[in-house]
DNA sequence: TTGTAAGCGTTATCAT
DNA sequence: ATGATAACGCTTACAA
């Protein structure tokens, strides 16, 4: 039904290798023939076959965005980096094709890999371990990493600074005179987020503070967990006067059963969370965060993955995008 | 480099079509050698290739989703809809490919068409006039409109039931006793989003109230002229006891004024917003909202699609999805 | 400069 | 039940 090179090829009585060249603005035709080719195209509103070209170039100019996890969870934070990623995409001819739960096993994304049904992919996992990386890269299709650190040589990613955001996070909180601060995070073992917990205990030990485990409790995520885990934290003998939660999310569930309890915040207890979502500065009082440049994140992921599809022998990227620390309400009201 | 249907046809000494019919559990081949072809691209690790396969079926088995607007603008609105969206067409073997600004002239979006890298179109746009719909139509690819009505016998969508969320809206305020409502919207003329203004005045009229046109004040989006608008409806010499939103995040601003102003929500003026979004939900006081099924909506458009692409004859689906009203503190508290 | 023809990896139509 | 072969629409090496 659409129409071919072939048909603009019998149009105008010359052969299809012309109309290609002419379309595709090769040097070895005639400036003539060229024009008469690109009018007629035109004309018949011709647009080349996307399955056709594909499979000649052995390309699909598509990118994989994978997600391991629920993409709603996280609605600004995925929203942000998908804009940042689309629009960088598209600048460069590329689309993005969305795909969900294909990490659960390896195979899936090895799967994925072998039908070519795009030119590379970008990862948006909580964990990204060797068991998956190694086959990856075996498999030859260029990927990158996002949003998370990881410790292989031959990985590219992009991330945002985990280690140094919560580092500035803790300074603020030291300066302001807290001792005692607690750490509500998601399970350390399964995550590669380890640079924040890190950041923690390193300033701790900077400041010459003991570090006290019972400061530190664990949420799955959803606001029960959240909420039993801030719970935890208040009924300790001695609670903390400080406390970070390990995201934005987290951290507007934990201001809520702080301030159901009838606590100040932050007179009786301070709060900040990480990431800069927007809910952050919705809630009463606002939320002092880490920022991450969610879009940058986005659009360099992209830009990372092109250069890996251009260049083949393109050494790993492995970029840390600085954050910023925003001081509100919750630690300085 | 990927295995090819050949390289097992070679391993095995059958002939690919042989291999082709095995792999896709036809009829006409023994059990035999069906049960050793599957066996062997097991081992081997073959995929088939998507390039091949769409340019032979002429189909890609994957959806465009366009944007002609900011994706992050609205961050849970659109998350919760490609998570909806994504999650369906996988369920069904497709994927979604994201677009934007592919509709600032009908061009674009024509020329997407016609390079038939997708199956169908899911257009997230805030006006789809019979300029775009008609061409879109005479082009052949299927294609389904989220989140708005169109007033095209031939075009399907699927929307959220705006005008009754919005006499929901009416009524209760009304029930409240209030008769002098604001209503802060988007440029109407610009919108397919009548409906809701629809319900304001039909509400108004029922309740035989007469409409007090210094009483619908437009804004553009965006904080500075949110804020405008609000003021300009505060400045009234009689200002109003309740104001409707467009949507949640414009009623997150006018709050932001009202409180500045002094005033208190809902005793000086009470106040809803529309769609349901979270922000509504984590400022203080929480925001009457009219909540959008928007996974739903998400899953629905692809369902619709889903079918026309099936079915080229499908008459088109026009669905209005309930929504629900969402009692909170700025209306009642 | 232009045309011919091979090939990308499938699927489908014919024979056998 | 299986094999040869022709598409699908494009790009490109090779001929003319």
């Amino acid at each position: 039904m659409p129409v071919t090179i072939e048909d603009i090829s019998k149009q105008l009585g010359v052969s299809i290798s012309t109309v290609s060249r002419a379309l595709n603005g090769k040097a070895d035709v005639s400036e003539a023939t060229k024009e008469r080719v690109q009018q007629v195209a035109q004309k018949m509103g011709y647009q080349p076959s996307a399955a056709a070209r594909n499979l000649r170039r052995q390309r699909t100019e598509k990118i994989g965005f994978v997600f391991n996890d629920a993409i709603s969870h996280f609605s600004d934070y995925f929203a942000e980096i998908i804009a940042g990623a689309t629009t960088e995409a598209e600048e460069n001819g590329h689309n993005i094709v969305l795909y969900t739960n294909k990490g659960d096993s390896a195979d899936g994304l090895l799967n994925l890999c072998k039908t070519r049904e795009v030119d590379g992919l970008i990862l948006v996992w909580n964990h990204v371990p060797s068991a998956i990386i190694d086959p990856l890269i075996a498999e030859g299709l260029p990927f990158v990493i996002l949003g998370r650190r990881v410790n292989h040589p031959q990985a590219s990613y992009i991330t945002p600074d985990n280690y140094n955001g919560a580092m500035a996070l803790m300074q603020h909180l030291l300066s302001l005179g807290h001792t005692r601060i607690g750490f509500i995070t998601r399970p350390l073992m399964k995550l590669t987020y380890v640079d924040r917990f890190a950041a923690y205990t390193d300033a701790l030990e900077n400041a010459g503070i003991p570090f006290d485990s019972s400061l530190v409790v664990e949420t799955e995520g959803g606001k029960e967990c959240n909420s039993l885990a801030t719970k935890q934290l208040l009924d300790l003998p001695v609670p903390p006067t400080a406390a970070i939660a390990f995201h934005d999310l987290i951290a507007v569930d934990v201001l809520t059963v702080i301030l159901e309890r009838g606590l100040r915040v932050p007179q009786d207890i301070a709060l900040a969370g990480f990431d800069g979502l927007n809910a952050s500065l919705l809630v009463k009082p606002s939320i002092t965060t880490v920022k991450q440049p969610l879009r940058e994140i986005g659009e360099q992921s992209v830009q990372a993955l092109l250069r890996c599809i251009e260049n083949s022998k393109q050494p790993p990227i492995q970029k840390t995008l600085p954050v910023q620390l925003e001081i509100r309400e919750s630690t300085s009201g």
